[in-house]
DNA sequence: TTGATGCATCGATGATTGTCGATGCATCGA
DNA sequence: TCGATGCATCGACAATCATCGATGCATCAA
């Protein structure tokens, strides 16, 4: 099981698709975090509803009761949605507003969608 | 909560996307199976596997060592992946070969990467 | 300063998941 | 017919997860 460099690590990583030649185990795990952020249907659900704002952000309060779960549920859900890196936070007084990072899905998409079917 | 017609279910759920409107609960979760069958890093694996065989299908024999994984756990993986319908089973013999469902991770992806960017 | 509000964190709990060895069931070759 | 092979299923177990109520920490308004 030969290594890699670094460099050559960031440069599959940058673009790696899972038809695309096989994942290396370090470029699977990140593919797979983002996947497991998106492999819950209340996750999916705050993603559209955030994405349905008309300026594209939301606070906690807008998203407990149309999902009809707890605060702090909903406050974990945004939490593992950060970290996997597909909304981010912002603190504006009292409230905390996410909204999605640009490209993120898109990118994610394109891991799936492969242009790698021309493989 | 209103519930709409099975017809229209099946409407939406054909073209459903995350950021093109608000999810609904039935179509959140089935995208939701599906992402949680990409959500592991040896499943991403496995898949890449597969989509990287000359004749783009492989059996559990071929599997097992790439990931390094017990026979019964590629097993279970690879159980997981049929039920979320990206991959089939074909039993020839004592074989079973799989192969990705075509058009499967692009719909996926296609979820993810909206045309609905537009909206 | 005080009370209210929005949110994150904590601790707990039941459910799900990833993994394994053991086992059972077909299928094939001898 | 018999042993070997490929694979799924079973049972078990530790780890992770989704969820909740309680609590703590800021921030704002009065």
């Amino acid at each position: 099981m030969p290594d890699s460099s670094p460099l050559l690590d960031g440069a599959t990583a940058c673009c790696a698709t899972v038809t695309g030649g096989v994942l290396e185990v370090t470029e699977a795990e990140r593919l797979a975090q983002m996947f497991k952020a998106l492999g819950d249907p209340t996750r999916l659900r705050l993603l559209s509803l955030i994405a349905a704002q008309p300026d594209g952000e939301a606070c906690i309060c807008d998203l407990v009761d149309p999902v009809g779960l707890s605060q702090p549920t909903v406050s974990h859900h945004m939490k593992q949605l950060v970290e996997a890196g597909i909304v981010t936070r912002e603190q504006r007084g009292r409230w905390a507003f996410y909204r999605l990072v640009d490209g993120s899905l898109a990118t994610l998409g394109a891991a799936l969608h492969p242009a790698s079917l021309s493989v």
